[in-house]
DNA sequence: ATCTTAACCTGGAGGC
DNA sequence: TGCCTCCAGGTTAAGA
C-alpha cells in the first residue's frame, strides 16, 4: 500500500498532532518488529520527516538528567496495510500516547515496522542504507539516473530496488512506466526511454502527493489517512488495477502480467518490448 | 557483486 | 454457510 505519496501524506497529516509534544508511552504486544520503542518514552517529538517510504519521528535528546545526550529517531515502515488512526480498532498494533492525546497504528497484515535509533544510525535496515535520491529533489539528477539505466536489468523490479530513486512502489512504477511508454520488463534503457521515465517518475510521484496517495477499495489494506479521509490518486490510475480495460492513450485492453513476483499492469500497444527481451510470464 | 526466490503475515474476494 | 484457493501497496535473508 504505501508508497511515497502516502507516507508523504501520512506524515504531513500526523505533523500537527506529534510536533512539540511529548511521548508519554509506546505501547505493543512485544513483538520483536517493534524494536526499542521504550527509548522513546519521555522524548519531545522535534519533528518528523521521510526517506523513502520510511517516516522518521526525531525525538529531541532527553533533559541532561535523564543520562543518554543523544537525539534519536523513531522509525517506522507501514508495511503493506500499515497506517495511523485516531481511533482504535480491531488491527490496533501498537498504542502512541502523548501529552496531547493517542494515536494508533493500525496494520492488519503485520509488515509494518517500527524501530527507536540513535539519529541517523540505519545499520540493519539494507533498503534504507541503500536508498536513492529523493524523485521530488534536486538530488535526483536526469543524467545520473540514465546513466544507471543504460546499464540495469528489467527496469521495474530495478525500480522497486530503492537503489536509482527512493520511494517508487508497485502502484507508481507501473504509472511512471506507462507514462514514459516503456515496457516494465525492458532492460538496458536508451537515453531517450530514460529521460522520459525521469520524468515521468517525478510528475506521478508530484501529482499524487498533492492527489494525497492512493486509496484502493479492496478493504484490509486499503489506505487511509489517520482520520479515515481517503487519498484521491486512484481514480486517476492508467493501468494499476485497470486490466482488461482500455488504455486511456490508445484503447488497447490493460494486460497484467507477473514480473519479479509483482503484478505488473502496462499496455501492449504503447509500451512495447524491444528485441531481444522477454516478457515476463503471463499470469493465468 | 548481483540477481532471483521464498518467507514473513493476515484477511478479503470469489469459486464451488 | 463453509471450505478452498488466490491475491495484496514491501522488505529482506538466503540461495544461485
Amino acid at each position: 500500500m504505501p508508497e511515497l505519496p502516502e507516507v508523504e501524506t501520512t506524515r504531513r497529516k500526523i505533523e500537527p498532532l506529534l510536533a512539540g509534544r511529548t511521548i508519554l508511552s509506546l505501547t505493543h504486544d512485544g513483538s520483536p518488529r517493534y524494536r526499542d520503542t521504550h527509548l522513546a518514552h519521555g522524548r519531545r517529538v522535534s519533528g518528523l520527516s521521510r526517506r523513502g517510504k520510511y517516516l522518521m519521528l526525531h525525538l529531541a535528546a532527553a533533559e541532561a538528567a535523564e543520562g543518554d545526550p543523544h537525539d534519536l529517531e523513531l522509525i517506522v515502515h507501514l508495511g503493506m496495510t500499515g497506517g495511523f488512526r485516531l481511533e482504535e480498532g480491531p488491527h490496533t498494533r501498537v498504542t502512541l500516547t502523548t501529552d496531547a492525546g493517542q494515536l494508533y497504528f493500525n496494520d492488519p497484515r503485520r509488515f509494518g515496522k517500527m524501530a527507536v535509533v540513535p539519529a541517523g544510525e540505519y545499520g540493519g535496515m539494507p533498503t534504507l542504507l541503500g536508498m536513492g535520491p529523493e524523485p521530488l529533489s534536486d538530488e535526483f539528477r536526469e543524467e545520473e539516473f540514465a546513466r544507471l539505466a543504460a546499464q540495469a536489468g528489467a527496469v521495474k523490479p530495478w525500480l522497486l530496488s530503492q537503489k536509482p530513486v527512493s520511494g517508487v512502489g508497485n502502484i507508481y512504477a507501473d504509472e511512471s512506466l506507462w507514462r514514459a511508454r516503456i515496457h516494465p520488463a525492458q532492460t538496458r534503457l536508451a537515453r531517450e526511454e530514460a529521460g522520459r521515465l525521469y520524468h515521468a517518475i517525478r510528475e506521478v510521484m508530484h501529482e499524487a502527493v498533492e492527489a494525497g496517495g492512493s486509496s484502493l477499495g479492496d478493504g484490509m489494506g486499503n489506505y487511509r489517512q489517520h482520520d479515515g479521509e481517503a487519498g484521491a490518486f486512484q481514480g486517476r490510475h492508467a493501468v494499476y488495477g485497470q486490466t482488461g480495460k482500455p488504455c486511456p492513450r490508445c484503447g488497447t485492453p490493460i494486460k497484467k502480467i507477473v514480473l519479479g513476483q509483482r503484478g505488473t499492469h502496462f499496455c501492449p500497444e504503447c509500451q512495447p518490448l524491444r528485441e531481444g527481451e522477454t516478457s515476463g510470464d503471463v499470469q493465468r
